[in-house]
DNA sequence: TAGATATATTGATATATGTCATTATCTTTG
DNA sequence: CAAAGATAATGACATATATCAATATATCTA
């Protein structure tokens, strides 16, 4: 499917696919459908920054986004890699209309900007939906208590297992993969200097446990690398 | 007001203090006062475990709770000190009604139990409520974000000036303020070893930043602290 | 294609932080 | 009140991690 039928089929041909809004009827899914705006991003350009208001909520239909918090001294957190089809849930959305952090495309993307007028007003109309919803917000918060864990009781080679157990199993879903993420971008994934992360990658691949060749990974040894995460 | 007042008025005399119980009528107030248990923890007493089942949402009417993730090796990560009338809103409510981080007295303390079914049926016939919560998990999702700069890019200065300045603006809301915290709770609020925390505390006390007596901390200079809390 | 620019890698070194052992202080309890 | 147990404080030391500098490799661009 390319990008014009994709387009031209809109979020019918998307509901499939998007849980939440699975339990919209016609009606519902054709309001969100008259208000979108879908958005092309090039690898590498901003999708929204944070401290910048959030008017909309984002549905990311293609490529790959990672968000992340800006921190001191030009130093960031990413905090999740999105892929397809995901959705990109800020705190502000109900608080205080801010972005509390960035969005950058890693790959060429396609997103669907809806208004934050629609979308609370559906939140309102259909308790389905804002279960659903509320189900997302609450994954996403879980998923941060473990990478609390992670970022905080853990150390390096711990810290880097898990970024690997994540892109494999969260983000590519397979297991040679190939990355768009940078050395940097791991080292912000790991909370760590990107020398130190490249040195824990070279201590994996000397003993054995993955193969890297320039942005192709491939784990090679999973228990062993689970017990490095385990044991932190 | 004695407990035994407390306990007659019900949710009622709570309300005005209790912000997102403001926007349920009489009838859908009484549904919760009637399923509601009130129950009183001592001090170091356990109120729910990371792991278990969660079936209440939990609203703290007297003392004081932390909240903590229990990591690897006996580490604990604080995530916040509740204090009166706030809830206990975890993760899990929405998705796989589990707990997700541990509860527990660090006062005597009264918190009433309302059965997540009452709850959620709530949420769904009442979309003031629902946004007012989304609101309340919102706030409480934003603070977790400042929380993961405070802790990965901060040295332990920063760390240590930021539960300072915590606990004396959303805590106790005072300054000098008398803490039932132990030092091992400040270290696990900063996620440093309980040595280190002494000695940054040490450090700030030899420079005239704090006044620490046993559990009595004044902040002598807190334009000095802030930066400290700035500039990690 | 060559030069320029960004990214990745490596090593040497400094430093932040944790661990362990010891002593001091506070708190509980018989 | 004294003994026991918990918590706090301090110092010496080990080590995890960041920083800086140098080089290598990849990627872009004229």
């Amino acid at each position: 499917m390319n990008q014009h039928t994709q387009y031209i089929k809109g979020c019918n041909a998307c509901k499939d696919r998007a849980d939440i809004f699975s339990c919209l009827c016609q009606t519902e899914l054709d309001q969100i459908d008259e208000k979108r705006i879908e958005v092309h991003f090039k690898a590498g350009e901003l999708i929204f920054k944070q401290g910048t208001p959030n008017m909309h909520f984002l549905c990311l239909t293609q490529g790959k986004v990672k968000t992340y918090i800006e921190g001191y001294n030009d130093k960031n957190l990413i905090l999740s890699i999105v892929k397809p089809v995901e959705y990109i849930l800020g705190p502000g959305i109900y608080a205080d209309q801010m972005h509390h952090f960035s969005a950058m495309a890693i790959e060429d993307s396609v997103a669907c900007l809806v208004d934050l007028v629609t979308f609370k007003s559906l939140i309102r109309r259909n308790p389905d939906f804002a279960e659903d919803f509320l189900r997302k917000v609450s994954l996403q918060s879980i998923y941060n208590y473990e990478l609390f864990i992670s970022l905080t009781q853990k150390q390096m080679p711990g810290r880097i297992a898990d970024v690997l157990l994540y892109l494999k199993d969260k983000v590519y879903e397979s297991n040679p993969f190939r990355t768009s993420l940078s050395r940097q971008d791991l080292a912000d994934m790991s909370g760590m200097s990107k020398e130190s992360a490249i040195r824990i990658l070279r201590e994996f691949k000397d003993e054995g446990i993955i193969q890297v060749i320039g942005n192709d990974f491939e784990i090679l040894n999973i228990e062993h690398l689970s017990k490095i995460s385990q044991t932190g």
